[in-house]
DNA sequence: TTAAATAGTACTAATTTGGTACACTTTAAT
DNA sequence: ATTAAAGTGTACCAAATTAGTACTATTTAA
């Protein structure tokens, strides 16, 4: 299973869950803890590293808290997932970072690696934090081949 | 980072290894173990699981061997890695298996979740084996916000 | 019959990840 | 000015997952 970290995940429940209620000017660590139901140290850390990440501004002191830094649409899942576990790559390989792998110099699937890195990391560019928020209905349809395949639609109520 | 174990990587080097020399009938795990440069152990345990997944069909006894069950350009990554890992899914929240999140009656993202995770399987369903033999050349473009994306060209060259 | 190969099971070690604790800084309200 | 509520930073521990290995059984061409 290609796999995102708990951390991430709890990071697209706290994003997603600020750009719900953008009405509220400011989230603080303990409001978005209690109303995700995850522990605060964990809520804290997370904040701080998308604060850091450039996806939040915060306020310091009482009365402080935090908000969006972007609008939802200009935000995507990529981003979030980048800056709570770094650059989306399948393997170290596929990175840009060199020297991190001892086949490097005569590997000659590098390249492929990162195609396949770029298929993801360009699929999850287009998902933004809005469209998230959007009741969006998954449904799945047969292929060709008779593989399930999914099918994205729009369902006319509000979920919860 | 969205991680792919070091096991299904080694898989994936696995594959395309046996797709590119699919002149020759059977490919024993002593001679992959030799030519991917990976312990025999390791490479024994891909195959075997390879084989179970159906990807791989083998010959047993002396004189025996693997090879590809299918034609590469029939042979998906998102497979690959499916068997190698299970079904793609970034978080469990994002399986078909109901019940590992007890949050689940009331968790308002679950299905935003699952389009995520069919996103990323949707890309790696259209990634076939095949094209990891093609000398393709990633190169890096900006797009409108300057964000640096991925464009995929051809090269002219076979690469080493 | 033998040797070379796959097939299956179980175990151990290493790494990564998740989670927590604690001390520090900032700032609105009193 | 003081206080209390909030964010900020660092370091550490525990648990879960993953990687890797060893060993045994089975199959089959020569």
């Amino acid at each position: 299973m290609i796999r995102l970290g708990k951390l991430a995940d709890y990071g697209l429940v706290l994003m997603t869950h600020i750009a719900r209620n953008h009405d509220r000017l400011l989230h603080t660590a303990r409001d978005l803890a209690l109303e995700s139901r995850l522990p605060l140290p964990t809520v804290s850390k997370l904040l701080k590293e998308l604060l850091q990440g450039g996806l939040l501004v915060s306020h310091r002191g009482i009365k402080g808290g935090y908000s969006l830094a972007r609008k939802p649409r200009e935000i995507s899942v990529a981003e979030i997932i980048a800056v709570l576990e770094g650059p989306i790559a399948l393997t170290e390989c596929s990175t840009d970072i060199s020297g991190l792998c001892d086949l490097e110099p005569c590997c000659p699937i590098k390249n492929n690696q990162r195609i396949i890195s770029q298929a993801v990391s360009g699929a999850l560019d287009k998902v933004m934090l809005s469209d998230l928020n959007q009741p969006l209905h998954l449904t799945t349809i047969r292929n060709a081949r008779g593989n399930l395949v999914p099918a994205i639609g729009f369902v006319s109520g509000r979920m919860q």
